[in-house]
DNA sequence: GGGGTTTTGTGAAACGTTCCCCATAAGCGA
DNA sequence: TCGCTTATGGGGAACGTTTCACAAAACCCC
């Protein structure tokens, strides 16, 4: 047979099989891998040339027992929201370059998923984690910045242990609330989210949505105008707030949403009442999502610069990882208006 | 200070601290962990008792290096495609109950970019993979499979090396197609995906719709009327297809797509030409997805029942991975045709 | 009660990295 | 040439788990 030293045959092949081949030590080798001090470029050489010989690929899970593991995890809900795949795209553009490699949990809605998904995390040992608008109670996300390099997208509550990328909702909200006044609107209502109370969170993006539109109703001296209605951001959810709203005594003459979703949900509802959209009513979406621009619905909408907010969020989260920033940083986005076909002056004017 | 036996504070708990705790040794509480044989209830009780007051959690990268990670990678092209989704809550749903967390990777369309996604999930140790659609080579797929235990959803190929998971995708081209000509229509069009040339694929989705469609299309003696055209499945790709065909000399009567956001495209390139669906042309979308449902849009569309897809692949996978199988198996849905608002008979009949 | 089998438990060796600490070599100013 | 600093490379101990091989105890059937 063949001598000791041959590589057995379905063996993964490992540092040390790199070592040898090279004739230099492990440690070397992993000097290399890491690009760390103290390599001469003959080193470097030798080293790169075994491994490309043998075709070495460092073993994530062994690296995870004493430094880092390479994956950066994102902590998302749902899939299906169209602005989360805009930010996952900020992302990845933003990592491409990198050695990281990102995975992705949807956790699905209830906290306690999330919350187990988060501690799978942990518990894999990842470099760093974004985590988008977490449903999971704020102390827990604390504890968890404070052992992983966290990244909260969404959520306005600051914290010292983790950064924060955001947008600026309340702006968000008046840039809506000032196009539909300025259109001629007065009976506008805001069907947002509703708060989830026990997380602790206290300026999540509905909340600070609903404290801007409030503010700028005020700013036109429509406070008693200010109609605001709970409904989960998905089709069914804007269905049933449409419904609702549409039926209603009262009945607003512009809707303004916080997630495009909900607005096609209302745009159903309204179709199944025949009431026309501008003509009868406005509607308004948020987050200008492809689903915003897709004929024939030609949503108004806010944008959020998705993958700005992705990128901005891979960038501190790097940095925090390799230990470049010490201190908790927040980035705030400027959000801004897309005009579409969904809105227009009420017709009674 | 204290003791040398206290715990350290800002140290993880470890399988020895449960053992010490306990008062057995690692052994019996890794038999515990893993429910392995050879553990009597009362040894079960103490070492739950300890891991509980501990709030000991395996480290997952540890487990790694030795056995399990409890981790099922889910391989991707877009998060966007609604249909992944279905899939995606189909494996969730299948899987919640156990111990695995699912994560997934979202590659983009490079072939280069899937395969490195690939082996990053292979470095680090995952149970299992479940492949949706893979553009990768694959010889390069087949290889993985050798080593790690993989589902691949779409493709039609089958291996003895990994378990398969298909819709009969010429099925649900024929039902579109019997549709069609009930309704009248002889100019039937097909816009299908680009077939990926240099992956080695021989039966993908594409080409098995392609084939359903010509076979059906034969059945019905309208070979003449064959008319195949080739563009990418999002809304782009549709738009550019549909202008090209809707402004075509011989217009066909009704569009067929393998995707219904090819479809939205279509319906979006008919919208700014002026022409009506389903009056001027009927439009059939594919998978069924969210989109089709969505007021105002109401497509025609192919049920695909991607949540039992997700949960065959997770079930199949598990049972390779728990080693309860070792051939190979290959699941074939059956499509369903789901009627909706944009098929009608052609105008001129 | 003697031989067997089965059950229950343990010690210790992996697994593939990283990194602390040390040894040697090289460079350099006097 | 001596003593010092700096650059380069290696030995070997972790890291937290699983599992192999084995020992001890318990049970069982004549």
């Amino acid at each position: 047979m063949g001598g000791a030293a041959a590589p057995r045959p379905n063996k993964r092949v490992t540092i040390n099989d790199v070592a040898r081949t090279a004739g230099v030590s492990t440690t070397a080798v992993s000097k290399v891998l890491n690009n760390a001090y103290g390599v001469s470029p003959r080193m470097q050489e030798k080293v790169r040339a075994a491994i490309a010989e043998l075709g070495y690929r460092p073993h994530a899970a062994a690296r995870g027992m004493r430094g880092r593991t390479y994956t950066i995890g994102v902590l998302l809900d749902n899939v299906r929201n169209a602005f989360f795949a805009d930010i996952l795209d900020g992302i990845r553009e933003e990592l491409s370059s990198t050695e990281y490699t990102v995975l992705i949990g949807a956790a699905g809605f209830e906290p306690d998923q999330q919350s187990r998904v988060i501690r799978s995390m942990v518990d894999r040992q990842m470099d760093g984690l974004i985590l988008i608008a977490p449903g999971t109670p704020r102390p827990e996300v604390l504890a968890t910045a404070a052992s992983t390099p966290t990244v909260v997208i969404g959520h306005h509550d600051s914290a010292d242990t983790h950064d924060s990328v955001a947008d600026a909702d309340d702006i968000g909200a008046g840039l809506v609330v000032d196009h539909l006044v300025g259109l001629g609107h007065r009976d506008i209502a805001l069907v947002s989210a509703p708060g989830s109370k026990a997380a602790q969170w206290r300026r999540t993006p509905e909340i600070v949505l609903t404290d801007g539109y409030t503010e700028a109703m005020r700013r036109h001296g429509l406070e008693q105008h200010l109609q605001v209605h709970h409904a989960a951001y998905s089709d069914e959810g804007g269905f049933k707030a449409g419904l609702t709203l549409l039926t209603a005594e009262r009945r607003p003459t512009a809707i303004m949403t916080g997630a495009d979703v909900a607005a096609l949900g209302i745009y159903r509802a309204a179709h199944e009442l025949a009431l026309r959209i501008p003509e009868d009513v406005s509607l308004v979406g948020y987050n200008n999502t492809a689903l915003a621009a897709l004929a024939p619905v030609q949503l108004t909408s806010v944008d959020q610069a998705g993958p700005d907010m992705g990128s901005a969020a891979a960038r501190m989260l790097i940095e925090r990882v390799e230990g470049r920033r010490d201190r908790a940083q927040r980035t705030t986005m400027t959000p801004r208006l897309v005009q579409r076909a969904s809105t227009a002056a009420p017709r009674g004017r």
